[in-house]
DNA sequence: CGGTTTACGTCAATATATTGACATAAATCG
DNA sequence: CGATTTATGTCAATATATTGACGTAAACCG
């Protein structure tokens, strides 16, 4: 009996989360490696995708979205807007917010660092099917859900 | 037909990197929550439970587990040296490592630490069955594999 | 309406982490 | 054996991130 099935182990909590923050670490190795040609870091990658998805976003929901502080955000902006890849709006809006927005140059740019970091995400997943992608998409998704809960 | 079945999305690698680092930051989040009481941050906490695991262990072995630099884990251990919780042998050994080793005053520090981080790791993994359990760690632990090959 | 709360952005101080370099001594290997 | 490689610890400089505080103005609500 069980022909063909492979030992697997029978985790604690613990070792659940170790392993989660195992994955993100090599994950997020991997692609810093694949964006330093590109002189770009993760965090800034992060950044300039969440841009693309809405353009004119606020420094503070930018910080949000990627777990970091404000003020983190704030320097890490900076850094990119010396840079010529993002331009944040002088006088503005009716909460003082100064909305950011991806140059011309950035765009063309973030789109090979974008092909290089879904390359790493393809990778992270070759070997699992369509259902398992979902199946483990439903299971981190239940994780986060049960760690955010009042 | 699909009685009881959720809708459940088709996940793109890019979205489960997302995902994971989404998974991992709110974790971490928590177990920071559940150290501050205990003036603990999750780095020192992970510290002392590889030490725990490994006594003895070398600064730089620690660093390779924690996913830092050995010059960030030196101070890390420097802190918790001034903190008496953990005590590092000079005139060391062959290849110039100096073992750690945990104070008893730590090791019962460590063991509410311990309490306090399972407790979140449970949480994380309450709406989840034995089964789903095993199987986030099989896929994980593919998704890890795949990012370290070669 | 008027007081309180919330939200952005910013300044300052500090903590944390990384990169680069160096000395040292063991391990490796031709 | 002798030369090269590897590994640990450490120093210095720098980058990155956090906490705390402040001013401001909109949103909220009794």
């Amino acid at each position: 009996m069980n022909e063909g099935m492979r030992t697997s182990h029978d985790p604690s909590p613990g070792e659940l989360g170790v392993l989660v923050k195992a994955t993100q670490a090599l994950l997020n190795q991997r692609m810093d490696e694949a964006l330093r040609p590109l002189g770009l870091t993760v965090p800034q990658y992060a950044c300039l995708s969440n841009l693309i998805d809405e353009p004119g976003i606020t420094s503070s929901e930018l910080a949000r979205r990627s777990f970091v502080s404000r003020q983190s955000m704030n320097v890490l902006l900076q850094g990119l807007e010396r840079a010529g890849l993002v331009q944040r709006s002088e006088q503005p809006g009716q909460r003082r917010e100064k909305a950011a927005q991806l140059t011309g140059r950035a765009e063309s740019l973030f789109a090979q660092a974008d092909n290089a970091v879904q390359a790493v995400a393809r990778r992270m997943t070759a070997g699992l099917g369509k259902a398992q992608r979902t199946e483990l998409f439903a299971l981190l998704t239940a994780c986060g859900d049960a760690l955010s809960e009042e």
